[in-house]
DNA sequence: TCACACATGTAACACGTTACATGATTTG
DNA sequence: CAAATCATGTAACGTGTTACATGTGTGA
């Protein structure tokens, strides 16, 4: 029961369709569950047939008709009993950081280019975040919407993705550098390494 | 092939027993990646029949005995490879950030409960973090360590579990911040809200 | 003596990924 | 005219979780 969750948490701000929710919930947007579109269709029908969710079909000109999904009763009763109850530690699951960990001198080629990458990456998710940052906040100071809007979850979950990103730029710049710093110092004590 | 590479890369600074492995793969103790004992099992069957690994049987006086595997050639080698090869970006998944996405002010108490929750979890793990480098360091510096030291994979995977928890706690800490102010200003203006 | 650490496993199920399939419309 | 966007799905497979099973030795 993971992603039923997130799924209702996205829902609860409106109703959506799968195609919708499938842009909000790919990797290299999402800032708080990333799923791909084949998990969320099956969600759907899944959290349909438990009376979680209501479908309707929209029809559309120009372009295929699309079902729409909203809440249920239930469904928000569902999402209130999920945060009420007690969550478990996440846990760590990073391709990255298992490469860096196995990694020995002759790796150091293949993990530079892997972080680098990394970087990148958390440059542009950066970027986006404050973008619908700027987007959510319309103007106001983050004090005044943090008072005045209604809903303050999805601000303060991008604002955690935010941090995360941050984080990951200064992790890798450092890890970058120390290991340059050491391949340089290899370079300079050519066969005097090891004794 | 995922949980693959992080036994095999566990396995590159020396040989290890299931439960071994089971104890540094736990939630909570776990630095680059975390599994149950029930997944170690099963991947360290499959991966000794595709030959990357090779177990032997130790024999101990008063406990039971332990199977100790330790990595093939083959393993090596496909370590390097997995290394090589381009990584795609990680997925974000939290439960709690799945909760504050979805709470309205009737779950405010319940989050709270949450984040505390979260924050006493990455202090616990933080402070595990630094007993962990203090014994890796042995006493030297973080520069003669990352110049001198044979692996520094494990240490810069250590720094990342490091500030991510130190994030972690930064986050919490602004959030928990942010909701008592909100729910301050609510209690002030009953009823002025919403217009 | 009761709980916990040591040590390994089986079985069933839930969740996530990848590949494939289809077809219209808009943009370059 | 090709590629991207909109829109929904099926099938097969790989990975992760939960519950259960077993038995010894150590410390409170």
């Amino acid at each position: 029961m993971a992603l039923r969750h997130a799924v209702l948490a996205a829902l609860s701000l409106g109703e959506a369709s799968g195609y919708e929710l499938s842009k909000s919930f790919d990797v290299s947007v999402a800032n708080f569950w990333s799923a791909t579109s084949q998990q969320l269709y099956r969600e759907l029908e899944r959290l349909e047939e438990d009376g979680l969710l209501r479908g309707r079909v929209v029809e559309q000109q120009r372009r295929p008709n699309k079902r729409v999904f909203a809440l249920t009763a239930a469904g928000h009763e569902e999402l209130h009993a999920f945060i009420a109850q007690p969550a478990r530690p996440t846990a760590i699951r990073d391709d990255l950081l298992v490469k860096l960990q196995a990694a020995d001198d002759s790796d150091l080629d293949a993990v530079r280019d892997a972080l680098g990458e990394r970087l990148q990456h958390a440059q542009g998710k950066l970027a986006l975040y404050d973008r619908l940052r700027d987007g959510l906040l319309g103007g106001r100071s983050e004090d005044a919407y943090l008072r005045e809007a209604e809903r303050v979850g999805p601000y303060l979950t991008l604002m955690g993705g935010r941090i995360y990103e941050q984080q990951t730029i200064r992790w890798c710049t450092a890890v970058l550098e120390a290991l340059e710093q050491r391949a340089r110092a290899r370079t300079e004590s050519l066969g005097l390494t090891g004794d």
